[in-house]
DNA sequence: CAGCTTCATAACTTTGCGTTATATTAAACC
DNA sequence: GGTTTAATATAACGCAAAGTTATGAAGCTG
């Protein structure tokens, strides 16, 4: 006999709360409800599951067996329900961000790290790209927000994009690099030092090549290119190298690597970073929420960069 | 957000059995319904519970942690089912017997044991009583069982009475008594031996009477009564008592006990002993199958007992 | 025994599950 | 790469059953 779990889980809280009425609170519905599965159940059982008569209702053997799987169904759904909830508050799920593969090592990671240490259950899938390829995945569904560099007018009309900073640019070398001694810092010094070039399809690379035509500096050279954030650094500090990097990123790094901006103005680039997200509706609560966290993360990280350059004026 | 435990169920189904129809095919439905729950459930959720465009189905995170809540509730139902199945079939439940004393103890104890060996997990309750009021009782519905002595004649409309054992009665003393050597016994050497009376309300107790007075012994002495069969047959081995005991309850005890019957034809009684039950349909089925079960005991040690009467005829 | 609480019953509405028939879509195969 | 095949989605509709309010019956109170 196949019987409705439902019917279990009434029953359960007959049993539970002693008594129709009582049950029927807990349950959220209207006594007489209650009491006609509960005759129905018994009907198609063919057995009585409360001894007759006796009004502090009590539940025969089998009743009381029933009423412990019925409990069983209560708990399962119960459970089922939390983890419904905890989705869609955004306190469980899946997140798949990625982004450019030196924002993403130098700045996002380690927001990453926060966002889990607050939200545990949420799964980060983490991945690199540029703006194009990503809005593609967007546009698929296969990636939840892209964090890239862009600049406004070229914001595809079904995405939405949220700026989080300015395009900030500077030129990195190690510590003590002999240029770091210089206060102007002229074309032809800058010659004198190879590159470590970003990839050549990342707009950094872009970036680069601007700058130096920027400050006069034809002629460079290339040591060497294509390499994570965490390769350029370890070059970087190994080698009179110079190479590009946002100045998030170095503003980050200040701490742990060893290296140093040059006081040389590039001008910055007219994109923003910001958060590329498909649709506001159809996000997932995880995802939103990720979002918001990162939003308040770049906001915190802003005033910070703010403080640190008033900082430095002082000196 | 409350969900239907038939949803997680269902969720369960598909997700065990690999797809949509093979999930509805698992629980004996079609494929569209299962489909169309399944969509109402992503719809009130608000995420989907499997990865879109994959065709061997796969569920997300979500939807396997869901299913697994389902897989619970279908426990919970697959034993609340089993339950049922052991009640209706009488291999669980409650049996409440009674029945005259001497009967309860000397023959349906040892056949309540070898019940229960059988059937471990219906449980006897068992009480003591005489026809009137147990009968009361099968009409209250506290009694499934009562087994008493009956004269066809007075078993009530309402109840149905299956007769298992003629009435029989023998007088009982203990082994090496001095009446056990005498072949052929006069009412003058029983008036010598005091008598253990049943309790006054038996029917035991009449016979008792009137197998004396049959006999033509008119004066009898009584050393002791109302106990119960216990204290009989220990009273009966400690002295030079005699006793009036269903045969069927010497029988039961001749490998035990240190008593032996007297060959003095004291007539039966017209009753028989019979199972009475209040209305065939309205029995429990563990009630139906102890009772069937007590039935198929007595016609073995009916012929057990007639064997048993044949050997003592060679001898 | 009167009053109160609790459970059962009645009558009706509404929800939603089940069905079959059919359209779509993804996978597989040549 | 197009065609075949299998699996899933959609549509339309009947029906079982769960929900409701109103009311009657039956045990426990004092």
């Amino acid at each position: 006999m196949k019987l409705d779990p439902r019917h279990l889980e009434i029953l359960a809280a007959i049993v539970e709360h002693g008594g129709l009425t009582e049950g029927a609170e807990a349950l959220g519905k209207s006594q007489p409800s209650v009491s006609r599965t509960l005759s129905q159940l018994e009907a198609r059982i063919g057995a009585p599951l409360f001894k007759p008569g006796r009004r502090p209702l009590q539940p025969t053997d089998l009743g009381l067996a029933l009423a412990e799987q019925g409990q069983a169904v209560l708990k399962a759904n119960a459970k089922a329900s939390d983890l419904v909830a905890r989705f869609r508050t955004g306190h469980s799920g899946l997140v798949r961000v990625a982004g450019t593969p030196i924002f993403m090592d130098g700045v996002i990671a380690s927001m990453i790290a926060r966002f889990q240490q607050e939200i545990p259950d949420v799964r980060v899938d983490q991945s690199y790209g540029y703006a194009d390829p990503l809005i593609e995945r967007l546009r698929l569904g296969t990636l939840d927000i892209a964090i890239v560099p862009l600049r406004r007018s070229r914001v595809p009309a079904d995405l939405s994009f949220q700026p989080i900073l300015q395009g900030l640019n500077v030129v990195v070398c190690r510590e003590n690099h002999p240029l770091t001694r210089s206060k102007f810092i002229t074309a032809k010094e800058i010659e004198n030092y190879p590159w470590i070039a970003p990839p050549a399809d990342s707009p950094l690379y872009k970036d680069l090549r601007r700058a130096l035509s920027n400050i006069g500096a034809e002629d460079f050279r290339i040591s060497c290119s294509g390499g994570s954030l965490a390769s350029v650094i370890g070059v970087l500090t190994g080698s009179d190298s110079l190479t590009i990097l946002p100045y998030s990123v170095v503003f980050m790094m200040k701490d742990h690597a060893r290296i140093a901006a040059l006081s040389l103005d590039i001008g910055h680039p007219d994109r923003e970073l910001g958060l590329l997200v498909a649709s506001e509706a159809q996000q997932s609560p995880a995802a939103r929420r990720f979002r918001t966290f990162v939003h308040a993360q770049f906001e915190s990280l802003s005033r910070r960069i703010v403080q640190h350059r008033k900082d430095q004026l002082w000196r």
